[in-house]
DNA sequence: GGTAAAATCATCTTTTTTAATGATTGTACC
DNA sequence: GGTACAATCATTAAAAAAGATGATTTTACC
């Protein structure tokens, strides 16, 4: 039984890199690619692969968003993360949004093709760094509530926190309180680190 | 007469895609890959391409030092840098270190085949997106010294003015000076601001 | 209908940052 | 020897953030 498999990802490069590794697979076969999100989309509504490798930085939304909506619209067709970053709290992203694996773009073809074979079966697969990196605990994405990460992009962009009251229509002692509860998630103790972290983690 | 390409990216994907566009092509000629610096290094030692395709994010050292290397041992291989980011600092960054060109990983064939063409005749050559972000005015990297770019990284690691009057043997009142100098360099109006944009060019 | 978490606001104190100005010393370059 | 800039330090004042604590109202969920 083959599986049939479709890429969406924006640099050609990555697209023909995965076509020229998988080519000579005889229980692969190959449906295309799309460079964004919306094509691929399109694509779907005309036919549906067996997996989709799906990159995590896409042109026109984020990959975790795109994994999202495939997987309400097709739940059958398995979705593989791919991101030249080993970035935990992307990882859980997609994971959550239920994609079926992760690899980053330094994978093997054996590990690629392992990866296709694993996820087919239902079960899901990570490239060995990916694994390794879900499970460090410190570099852990914090919890943080919608409130919570409005103020923070306000932040982020440089509002004082009586600019973000006036913003969000809340009061200062407010905006104050989730500004001290980020600190606190974050385990930082100043807004320079909070930032830091928080471009880290890909929230601002 | 042929060209003969070389490449250095961490990705093998990478590797796979561009071999697999240039392996048709009769003026170009493939001597091979290395997947970091190092090893980049060592084939240089047994023989020199015309080209190098250098990624910019490299395992064990940036490719903006690699770069500057090669081209003071061989200076007359030519260096093209790829990076999947359009990143006006990196960009530049590349450029000063003797590159003679920038492509971004979304690249066509026929923008690859330019490029090596054209970085051969002597002459430079940026995939469209990069020239254009060249030439936007606002996103330029401040100039900013070098004690003053040392007490940048310590904000950014959330340390207060007198934690980092401190570590670097100066008063509190110079640490400030720096500070406020940073924050009118980077037109910003506080420390999350100056962080995000800091982070932005890749300089913590 | 109860519970938990999120969101809201308040008061008060201390620390830190931002702002405005001015001044001295050293270093690099023409 | 003059100019420009980096690096150093100072004083004073206002604004903002950080730390501690407590309390009420919504919202979501079982």
């Amino acid at each position: 039984m083959k599986a049939s498999v479709f890429i969406v990802d924006d640099h050609y490069m990555v697209i023909e890199g995965i076509r020229s590794l998988l080519q000579n697979e005889k229980n692969i076969e190959w449906m295309g690619h799309a460079t964004n999100a919306a094509s691929c989309i399109g694509f779907l509504k005309q036919q549906q692969p067996d997996v989709i490798l799906m990159d995590v930085n896409l042109p026109d939304q984020s990959g975790t968003d795109l994994c999202k909506q495939v997987k309400q619209l097709y739940p059958k067709v398995f979705v593989i993360g791919l991101s030249t970053f080993n970035q935990q709290p992307v990882i859980r992203n997609m994971m959550e949004n239920g994609a079926s694996g992760y690899l980053l773009k330094n994978a093997t073809r054996e590990e690629l093709l392992t990866a296709i074979l694993t996820v087919m079966a239902g079960k899901t697969y990570f490239s060995a760094e990916a694994s390794l990196s879900l499970r460090e605990q410190d570099n852990e994405l914090p919890l943080i509530s919608r409130r919570e990460k409005e103020v923070l992009l306000l932040i982020a962009d440089g509002f004082t926190n009586a600019e973000i009251a006036e913003k969000l229509f809340i009061s200062v002692a407010t905006v104050n309180t989730h500004r001290k509860s980020l600190l606190s998630k974050f385990r930082v103790n100043n807004t320079a680190g909070l930032i830091k972290l928080a471009t880290r983690y890909n929230l601002v």
